[in-house]
DNA sequence: TAATATTATGAAATTTTTTTGCAAATAAAA
DNA sequence: TTTTATTTGCAAAAAAATTTCATAATATTA
């Protein structure tokens, strides 16, 4: 039943001896034989060509608790052109959440995979340093950005997105912003906000005149908006610029407005963040900080290659991936 | 460096054999013992903890080709709200295209986990065929409908969707119908137009007065509605009931339809497939039928676990999910 | 082209790992 | 309590993996 060393010989009508020898190699060779040998091994499931010989192609585990939405599809696909373009296999991992602690399931992951890449919004800072406190210097790498993070972060520039769109929404001549935030506990918003605040905040004239906070869904993005009629009731709604720290909740904003007779671009501007396919879609098209998966992907890899490569463990560095912003007809100027 | 039995015989206090005869036995226990050796195996990675024989959770490969898009966030999304309910774990594989066998590859993975989930629109029935012989008696479950399938196929009813749909069109009054189809090699938006198709001449009085062949994207349904404007120049373009094979295509064509001035439900109603969330934002909301990927998923799971408890080879059965007509304003009579 | 070095290979010896027979210890049932 | 079943460790046996050694195949150099 298990495979063994034997197996591999038969199949490949090679000695025990050769095989043996072939797969405990320190380097491995691109001769016919070995070519033959590694198939066979990996076809029959042989368990120890261990992950650091087989150089060839390195394996890792992303690992993420699955929510439904584009983002998701957007992240694994980007993942898998990276590995694409990287030589590497990239395996989708759920985070099984019945009664099975979070920390002993990614270490347990840990022989698994050449490196672990992990994408856990929930969890806390207290269990990121635990899992790198137990897997000492095995190749880790979080996706999430945190403040004073322990191991090393790969995510967009958020804080120069939110930037961005306050200085467009400068440049199109508007000086009253609104923002719709997202959960205080996301991080990646917080900083979208940040870098939308700051930029007002150095910017004389610019000023801050609404702020809702929603959940990154749609149905927030509707009552931001019924939250945002009633906070300027009698006054003029208009010339007002309104970020919104994702696409779903401008959506919602966007569609709402309508129904309440207000015209985008010619009554006020909008930008979200995200850049889904919906923002080519939906009237107005919407303004949006376009994120490259494929980047983000890419630049993960390269790190826990790296990782791999030079024995580094996890340090804490922070790499940003740079953001665009994709300007549309949410943000034209009224002629 | 490799973990062996004397590794986990340290690590538990037990000895070699206790640990050896525990790990080999055919049914699992779950004395103090056998636990502390399993987890203590299972942490240090020992490469033979048989899959049989760790009953106490299923692990399953769901094999696909990536693409951007929410369709796979839905599907990964849905085995994975599955995966909980069914106390069994799913881990998402891409098919890595470099110039790798994909037959051999789906292979390799047989050793790795409980049982594999297909879906790979792309591999012909050749390879499928292949696959079934040499993955012989192993649990294998394909999700892409097709004519005389040779392994177990759970997919949704799309026959049933496009059925749906020509009916509600009926129902609604009109009589003169169109389709924007899908590529034809997808057999999936096949079988939604048979359905639609065959409504239609079953029922006296409705024909179809147009069709356009699209690839699925937003933009191919723009290109519909370019081409469905030109077919009926000269004659009213009212009173038509267009079906989309898919939500992206109905979304470019009713943005078309908008900036050609054309409103709808008013002058033409339309519905889609799929029901994705931009259905609800769209302006108007687009009626569209929706696929429960849990439910998928639950089945698939629940069809993969009776082939391992029953030791049954897959027999091309094939299951069919059955998926929901979901009324919105594009489909609402003018009044 | 011939001589030499390098690499690949298989048979057998050696080492490591796993399994099994046996008996003692422990736990459960009568 | 006695009887029976289960768990455990020791040591021997079996199986698997590695290494040694001799030779063949291939590549390199003179």
């Amino acid at each position: 039943m298990r495979t063994t060393l034997k197996d591999i010989a038969k199949e490949t009508g090679l000695s025990i001896a050769t095989v043996s020898r072939t797969l405990s190699r320190r380097k491995r060779r691109y001769s016919k034989s070995e070519e033959r040998i590694y198939s066979a091994a990996k076809k029959l499931g042989y368990p120890f060509i261990t992950l650091e010989k087989n150089n060839d192609q390195t394996t890792f585990a992303l690992v993420t608790e699955m929510h439904p939405g584009e983002f998701y599809s957007s992240l694994f696909n980007g993942f898998y052109r990276a590995s694409q373009k990287t030589n590497s296999e990239v395996i989708f991992v759920n985070l099984p959440n019945h009664d099975y602690d979070p920390v002993d399931y990614v270490i347990s992951l840990k022989n698994k995979y050449h490196g672990i890449c992990l994408f856990l919004p929930s969890l806390r800072k207290l269990d990121y340093e635990k899992i790198k406190t137990i897997a000492d210097n095995y190749p880790l790498v979080s996706l999430i950005p945190m403040k004073n993070p322990k191991i090393d972060t790969v995510s967009f520039d958020s804080y120069s997105g939110g930037y961005m769109v306050a200085k467009l929404f400068q440049e199109r001549g508007y000086t009253n912003l609104g923002y719709i935030s997202g959960p205080p506990t996301a991080m990646d918003a917080v900083y979208r906000k940040n870098g939308f605040i700051d930029h007002i905040n150095q910017t004389k004239g610019l000023k801050l005149v609404w702020e809702y906070e929603g959940d990154f869904t749609s149905a927030s993005g509707i009552k931001a908006f019924l939250d945002f009629k009633i906070h300027f009731k009698g006054k003029s709604l208009k010339n007002i610029a309104v970020f919104g720290c994702n696409d779903h909740a401008c959506f919602g904003f966007m569609k709402t407005a309508a129904q309440h007779n207000y015209s985008i671009p010619s009554d006020f501007i909008i930008a979200g963040f995200d850049n889904l396919t919906f923002c080519e879609t939906i009237t107005p098209e919407l303004t949006s900080i376009s994120t490259d998966f494929e980047e983000l992907g890419i630049k993960t890899i390269r790190v826990l290659k790296n990782m791999i490569a030079e024995n580094l463990p996890s340090l804490g560095h922070t790499t940003m991936i740079p953001v665009k912003i994709i300007k549309r007809k949410s943000t034209q100027l009224a002629r």
